[in-house]
DNA sequence: GCTATCTTTGACATCAATGTCAATCATGAC
DNA sequence: GTCATGATTGACATTGATGTCAAAGATAGC
């Protein structure tokens, strides 16, 4: 290798991807981008390519730092009910964290984005992923029996994942972390227990 | 009287409000708005002022369409469940009709314009005025004896409202009504029953 | 030290959007 | 029919964003 980048990638792309979570895709602008990494316009066209490309690598890191977090919450757990509400505190630790932008960048790229293919392919692809970890993990909860046997594994898991991008939208709206914790809070409600037959 | 408008001003504000809801904010031009309605770009600006104020009044136009008929749903319920159950389904209708965009102006706005004050405080009013009539919705269905003495309505509210627009989210990005569904329909889960003591 | 290779930089051309304006047009009031 | 009022129209200037490029700069390998 002959020519050297001189700028810190990892942290380029973490600025880009905060930069994106809080003005959102098309109110930023590639000089945006420049001014907030401190990166030349140039070397970001020459490095990646464009803010579509930019938004991709945004969306990417997003999925591992924030994401892994909820998954890593979700298999920690030692059991179902355990599971879903770490999986929302995940999501409520994310929201109440000041350091964060408002709301979710995927949730928010969700609705502005689904216009512009490679994109909305990333984003859809990250809920798909996120549906399926749910997924399992009521399945697993399914045949451990901590669950009626003919409850809707499929329609739990888009469930909760509709969940944390309502939580999102609130949010954003709102601007506090109440609103969220409450509704992260009556969601378990709607998580059927095993034994009881309640319903 | 005298100079008088040659074009349908309802009809163009419908118009308007379909183009912001399919494309978005940032998304669509004044130029856009012009070859959607018919109105040249020029005549938009003496009418109205500019993007931002087309899309308060989008966002007006749309809370009287749509936001009336989940009023009218909610309202003409005659129980606290049936009321709920209307809500959800008003929602799930809007999404489920093909002759709609996908998604929800309110919350794809929500998402995209925060960062724009007029807006925002108009959409903060929206979420807030729906998030009132649930609110009154469960506390009639508290007063009635419909729910369990120790209820938070309001946490119920806000969760209902979070539903509503995660159904939104997920029908944007998946772009069928399945999940919406099975959302809408999993979240009844949550509403606590009066007689059964199942907590 | 030299060179090949990649990066950085500032400049450039292009394009699209915004907002404004003067001239023109249409119509209700008289 | 005339006029006053407001709507329409096309043009204009301005601004900002995009994407590209050639020249200059930096460094690992030799």
């Amino acid at each position: 290798m002959v020519g050297v980048k001189q700028f810190d990638e990892d942290r380029a792309i973490d600025t880009v991807m905060r930069t994106f979570w809080t003005q959102g895709y098309e109110a930023t602008s590639m000089a945006d981008l420049a001014q907030a990494t401190g990166v030349q316009r140039g070397s970001l066209y020459h490095a990646y390519g464009g803010k579509d490309a930019l938004m991709l690598r945004a969306l990417d890191r997003y999925a591992v730092e924030q994401g892994s977090a909820v998954k890593t919450a979700i298999e920690a757990a030692t059991d179902l009910r355990g599971a879903i509400v770490a999986f929302l505190d995940a999501h409520v630790a994310r929201m109440a964290n000041p350091a964060n932008p408002a709301g979710c960048l995927m949730c928010r790229t969700a609705m502005e984005c689904m216009g512009e293919p490679p994109i909305a392919e990333r984003v859809r692809a990250q809920f798909l992923r996120t549906e399926a970890a749910l997924h399992d993990t009521f399945r697993r909860g399914l045949t451990a029996g901590s669950l009626p046997a003919d409850v809707d594994a499929r329609a739990l898991a888009r469930f909760f994942l509709g969940v944390s991008r309502g939580m999102a939208v609130l949010h954003q709206v709102y601007g506090v972390i109440e609103p969220v914790q409450e509704m992260a809070r009556t969601a378990l409600n709607a998580l059927p227990e095993a034994g009881a037959e309640c319903r």
